[in-house]
DNA sequence: CTTGGTTGTCTAGCAGTGCTAGAATCGAGC
DNA sequence: GCTCGATTCTAGCACTGCTAGACAACCAAG
């Protein structure tokens, strides 16, 4: 191996360091704590580095939800995949988005809270996120119900996912209804 | 008139300056413009006055959410009371919720995206936003269907409603489908 | 009309933020 | 071992929210 290949390699290494350590800080004690000169600190290289990998911190979170969107889509197909009836499906996608954004709430909030300098709906969007609404759109097209079009009844139905997992985590949602909310929302919205 | 009572009058309508001003510049050039700085010039007084009357920035947030409760509220009650029927008052409702969403987005922030350090679904929750969310459940309860508890469905509505507003303005849905997307969102959610 | 004291306001500054120019250091190839 | 380009760091900028202490305005009493 060249010199060359070595130092990319480990350029790439520092680079999903910097990801991952941003991740664990936000996750641990917010996004508020990732400072340039905390996550700095974590890596053990001075602020000027992490702007030779990203021009900015923006870029840093949408590395971060970018992750998350991959790993979100890797989730619900595994969740759906084993779930015999449509129903049972719609279901586990159900649950499994509330449940990624209730134990993963700062890469959460880097998908749809922060601002990642990432664009949606449209050709620039990055491919892991139309990933993640492509694995959405899969189980949800059987559900979508005569005359219309799934891609219409997938944006209805991520954005009610979307809504209870924002509100509930804010705290403006009672926790006890959560799981009949849940029940309530694919009994009505989904055509069995 | 004493002279205590014309200051306090004077102090009440500095405040409202302040938490109007801040709306306003919210509005037009997002929250990040909204410095306690820029603030104190616009009103032409210096930065400490602002701190004797909100505890910090967050405060300030607040008070521009809870005007916009009051406004949201009031805006749904007006166009659910002239609706003939269920199914045209839970359109009005939806509409109505997610117009002055997106035509407000600055005062919709402060109220659900940004820390106003206010409290919600419990008792040390302002009666403004209480008294929104009695909104909602006025119109919605008539379309819960049986065995289905009214704060249940609301929540739920509440939600997509949410989910749908804070979405669809960071262009992460279609625009085309805006009006299909609500349409089916009422004819599927609502019992009517 | 002057004084005294309270109330109110402002100036100036702190510690922290994201970001960057230029100095210092490292290391690969001769 | 030396050279010189690539890499990294130090030190600093302009900005943020917030506040201590100096200053000014004002009202009541003499």
């Amino acid at each position: 191996m060249s010199v060359q290949e070595r130092k990319q390699r480990e350029r790439a290494q520092r680079e999903r360091l910097i990801v991952a350590t941003a991740r664990e800080l936000a996750e641990q004690q917010g996004w508020d704590a990732v400072t340039t000169r905390q996550l700095a600190e974590r890596i053990e290289y001075s602020q000027p580095v992490l702007y030779s990998h990203f021009r900015g911190k923006r870029e840093i979170i949408g590395a971060v939800a970018i992750e998350g969107a991959t790993e979100l889509a890797a989730a619900i197909r595994a969740a759906t995949a084993t779930a015999p009836s449509p129903r049972a499906r719609v279901t586990a996608l159900a649950r499994t988005y509330l449940a990624y954004a209730e134990h993963n709430p700062a890469v959460y909030d880097a998908l749809f809270q922060l601002d990642g300098g990432l664009t949606f709906a449209n050709d620039e969007t990055p491919a892991p996120l139309k990933d993640a609404f492509a694995a959405l759109l899969e189980t949800l097209t059987e559900v979508a119900g005569d005359g219309i079009e799934p891609g219409l009844f997938t944006e209805l139905f991520w954005s009610s996912l979307h809504g209870l997992a924002t509100l509930s985590r804010a705290g403006r949602l009672l926790p006890e209804y959560a799981d009949r909310r849940v029940e309530l929302l694919v009994d009505r919205l989904a055509v069995l």
